[in-house]
DNA sequence: CAAATTGGGTCAAACTGATTGACCGAAACT
DNA sequence: AGTTTCGGTCAATCAGTTTGACCCAATTTG
């Protein structure tokens, strides 16, 4: 049972968050690590694949980090044709970012790992919990954007 | 409605999680950056107050990093007066630490602010659904130690 | 008891990832 | 024409972490 006034409780669901989250990214850390690749890789990938068509300005967004940290890692995409980038039709300055079939294939792969866990939470805790799950780190994140915007 | 076969429902469930771990340690990262801190250091005040007595081998292992990689945070943590660290009677080699009044005092204000967001979710999604989150973390957590003996 | 192991501490070198700051070029806006 | 925006890059710097090598003291083992 989880009363939020006990100390234990609070402590037991931040390490929950804490290890949860870890073993959330323990698989594909380590399958990108034998391509040389890090989890910033794994995010640019996923953002592409969730946006596709994205621009550099909007996944700097999401990601939260200087465009100069984007940049070696996005270039090592580039390089390793797993991303391209098109100039926008519209604003050619604008460079529109898409996964290229390669690219595709490993987001995928990283992706499926993370959802065989899920699967394994649905049979364990019930489509319920794991929607639940969701719909309360979803919310977690909109405070996010309350918080930003308060600066 | 959560459908995991559907890969827009993956994609918003992992985005969901990177953003709600995001904000779930955006203020305690705020109010340790103004003491000169670091999450890291924000793991070892955690752990020691829901581990009071824990030896360093213990620590290392929940935060699985080197000993060196914990040593200097610690040190400050030390030297802050934050922390302290007392030879085990039975096992001298031992050290065993615990929170000063001050330690334990920022580690209640850092989870206050993470509580909080807890209780924000409690209100706004319901008590079942912080418990089905609460529990699904878990469960991913304890897949990790599960991987953590493959190796 | 002597030897080996364990818990802890420290130094050094190296690497990764990130930051800030400064600039540049092309395109778009006014 | 002048200014702003989007993107790209170079450089210096910083924080955090890793591996490797030692060390000491305490404990365990043969």
């Amino acid at each position: 049972m989880l009363d939020l006034k006990k100390p234990t409780s609070q402590q037991a669901a931040m390490e929950a968050f804490f290890f949860g989250y870890q073993a959330f990214t323990a698989k594909p850390d380590e399958m990108l690590a034998r391509r040389g690749l890090s989890r910033v890789h794994h995010r640019i990938l996923f953002f592409i694949a969730r946006y596709p068509g994205l621009s550099m300005k909007q996944l700097l967004g999401y990601l939260g980090v200087s465009k100069q940290a984007l940049n070696i890692p996005l270039r090592q995409l580039l390089e390793m044709h797993l991303v391209e980038s098109l100039a926008a039709p519209d604003d050619k300055r604008k460079r529109l970012l898409a996964l290229t079939d390669d690219g595709a294939k490993l987001e995928q792969a990283l992706r499926r790992e993370q959802v065989k866990l899920l699967e394994r939470m649905l049979a364990e805790a019930g489509a319920d919990a794991v929607s639940s799950w969701l719909a309360v780190n979803q919310r977690l994140g909109n405070t996010r954007q309350v918080m930003l915007g308060e600066d």
